[in-house]
DNA sequence: ATGAAAGCGCTAACAT
DNA sequence: ATGTTAGCGCTTTCAT
C-alpha cells in the first residue's frame, strides 16, 4: 500500500491540512511544522496521489494531444516540442491517434475531457468543423494544428506560407530559372494553404512575363510524387522546364526518385524544391532544397500558449505565426544553358 | 458543469448504486430499472468521470510508456503498435520521453505510478538496472524494450538476432560474396545484441575459410556511418571487399552516403546491408537491403502481454521472440568479377 | 434487486 | 498558524 497524506500527517504529528499546505505551498505554515512534514515525506517516500488531486481540483496536469498519426515524422516533432516544454511545467502528455477519422477525433476530445486534461492540442490533417465547434464550447484551452488547411476561426500556430513561397520563387529566379513548374495539391485548394502558395507562385511568374505551369497531385506520399513524374515527364521536356517547385517534400522526393530511375539528373538536368523539410530531406541524395517548417517549435509554442491561458492570461491573436526558412541544399542549381 | 452519476440517478428515479451497477454491469439490475437508467444516460449525455473511478478502483485505463525519444522512427512505430492495440481494449497512452537520461527514466516510472497507470512499457536505449529492479518490486505489469542491449531478467519482446544475422550472411554468400566486412558497435559489445550478430558473422566467415574483417563504430547516426566510410575506404579497396554488413541501417545509409560522395557505386562496386529497416531504408536510392525489425508488432505484442497480466493470466516466458525478415532490395548484388 | 452509507486521497472553506 | 470537516464522483459493502 502506498503511503498517503494521513501517514505523513501522523508521522509529522500535524493534521492532513498542514501537510497539504506544505505540499502545495498554498498557505503559510510554521517553519517547525514544515520541517517535520518535509522530514516525514522524505522518510516515507511519500508521493501525492495525482488522481485524488485531480478529482478535487478538477484539473490534471495532463495535456491531451490528438494527432493524426504518430508515425508521421512531423507529428513526432510536434509532440516532441509539446512534451519537452510540458515537462518543464510539470505537465504530462496523453496521446491519441485519430488516423484521419472524424469520429475518432470527436471521441478523443470527449475522452480527454473525461480525463480532466488541462488542455488539448489537436494535430489534424482533415477538415472537421464539428470538433472545433465542440472544443470552442467546452471552454477547455486548446490549439488546433493543421498542416494542410488554413485554420481561420480557432487558436492555432502556423507559418506564413505566402512568405515561404516567395522565398522559394526568389531563390529559383536568382539562380536563373524562368520556366518553373509548380506541383500543387488539387484537393480543397481554396481552403488549404495551397491558396497562398500558388498565389505567390503565379505572381512571381507573372512578374517575369512567364505563364504558370501547374501540375496537380492528389495525395501526400512519396509514391504520389513518383506518379507525378510519370505523368509530367514529357511535358517537362517539351516546355524546357528547368525547375519544379513541389508543394511538399514527399512529392519532391518521389519526383526525384522518378528522375533517378529515368536517368534525369537532379539538379544538373532539372532543379527540384520541396516544402516542409521532413527529416528525409537532408539525408537524401541529392539533399533537398526546401522550406523548413519548424514543427518542434510549433509544438513548443502551442503548449506554451495553452499554459498561458491556464494561468489566466488572455490571448489576443487566434493565430500565432512562426518564421520560416529556406534551406538551400543540393537539389537546385543554375539551369543548364540551352 | 458536467453531468454526474447523481443526475442520472435522479432522472432515472433510482439510486446512484443502481446507476453504477448498470454502467459496470457488476450486479443484476431489473430490466425496467436498467432501461430507465440507460435512457437517462442517453438523455443527459452522461460520461462517467474517469478520475473518480480511478480513485476508488485504484486503476486507470492508462498505459504509461516511457520512450527514449519520440523522434526516432522506430520508437514512433512501437508507440503506434501500443496505441492501436490499447485503443481496442479501451486503454490510453501516457507518454514520457527520457532522452536517454537514467534519472528521468526513474522519475517517470514513479510519476506513472502516481497516476495509477495500469501498466508500463519502457523503450530504453541505455543500461539502467535500477529502474528494472524498481519496476520489478512495484508489482506493476511492465515490459522492457531495448533496441541495443540484451534484456535478460525482465519481461521483454525481442527478435532473434542470431537468426537475423544468419539470414544476412546466407544472402550475401548466396550472391557470391566472400570478402565480407562487418561494421559493429564497439560500445558494451558483450552486453548488446552485437554479441549474437557478430558471432553469426564470424561463424559464417569461418565456414568458408575467410578471416573476419571487423570495423567498429561508436554512435547510431547516419553521420557516424559516414564517418566509418572515411576511416575504412582504403581498407575496403586493399582487402578486395565486396560487401559490407552494417549493424544498423543508419550506419549503412551513412556509409552509402559516403560512397555516393566519393563515386563508389552501390551495389555495382560494393554491396551494403543494413539492419532494422527504418523507414528511410525503402525510400533511399538505392533501396537498402536489410533486416526488418517488426517494431509495430513489438509494440502491439508488448501491450497485449500487459493486458493479459492485468486479466490475471500468468506469463511463462520472460522473453517473447518475434520473427524477423530479410528484405532484399537494391543495395546488394553479385560482386563484380575481379 | 435496490438503496444507504462508507470511503478512495486529496483540497479548501470554515473555525479556532 | 493549525485543525476539523465537507465534499470531489465514483464503487462497493452492507442492509433490506
Amino acid at each position: 500500500m502506498a503511503t498517503t497524506i494521513k501517514d505523513v500527517a501522523k508521522l509529522a504529528k500535524v493534521s492532513i491540512s498542514t501537510v497539504s499546505r506544505v505540499i502545495n505551498d498554498s498557505k503559510p505554515v510554521s517553519p517547525e511544522a514544515r520541517r517535520r512534514v518535509l522530514k516525514a515525506i522524505e522518510e516515507l517516500g511519500y508521493k501525492p496521489n495525482e488522481v485524488a488531486r485531480s478529482l478535487v481540483t478538477k484539473k490534471s496536469n495532463l495535456i491531451g494531444i490528438i494527432v493524426d498519426d504518430i508515425g508521421s515524422s512531423y507529428v513526432a516533432q510536434i509532440i516532441r516540442g509539446v512534451e519537452e516544454v510540458g515537462r518543464m511545467y510539470n505537465y504530462d502528455i496523453l496521446l491519441c491517434s485519430s488516423y484521419g477519422d472524424k469520429e475518432a477525433e470527436m471521441r478523443f476530445v470527449q475522452l480527454l475531457m473525461q480525463k480532466q486534461v488541462a488542455g488539448i492540442i489537436m494535430v489534424s490533417e482533415i477538415l472537421n468543423s464539428e470538433v472545433l465547434t465542440y472544443l470552442d464550447m467546452s471552454k477547455i484551452p486548446f490549439i488546433y494544428l493543421n498542416k494542410y488547411y488554413n485554420v481561420l476561426e480557432s487558436p492555432t500556430v502556423a507559418i506564413n506560407n505566402r512568405e515561404a513561397s516567395d522565398k522559394v520563387m526568389k531563390h529559383l529566379m536568382d539562380e536563373g530559372h524562368r520556366k518553373i513548374a509548380y506541383v500543387t495539391q488539387e484537393k480543397d485548394m481554396e481552403l488549404t494553404i495551397e491558396k497562398q502558395k500558388i498565389e505567390a507562385y503565379r505572381e512571381w511568374m507573372a512578374s517575369i512575363g512567364e505563364t504558370p505551369i501547374v501540375f496537380e497531385v492528389d495525395g501526400h506520399n512519396i509514391s504520389d510524387g513518383y506518379e507525378v513524374g510519370v505523368r509530367i515527364k514529357d511535358k517537362l521536356l517539351e516546355g524546357n522546364i528547368t525547375a519544379v517547385y513541389c508543394c511538399e517534400d514527399e512529392i519532391a522526393l518521389g519526383l526525384i526518385n522518378y528522375f533517378y530511375d529515368h536517368n534525369i539528373r537532379v539538379p544538373e538536368d532539372i532543379s527540384v524544391v520541396g516544402y516542409g523539410d521532413i527529416s528525409l530531406a537532408s539525408y537524401y541524395r541529392p539533399k533537398l532544397t526546401t522550406i523548413k517548417e519548424p514543427y518542434y517549435d510549433i509544438g513548443a509554442v502551442s503548449i506554451r500558449r495553452i499554459l498561458k491561458v491556464l494561468q489566466g492570461e488572455k490571448i489576443e491573436e487566434q493565430t500565432l505565426v512562426l518564421p520560416v526558412q529556406l534551406i538551400e541544399r543540393d537539389s537546385t542549381s543554375r539551369p543548364k544553358n540551352i
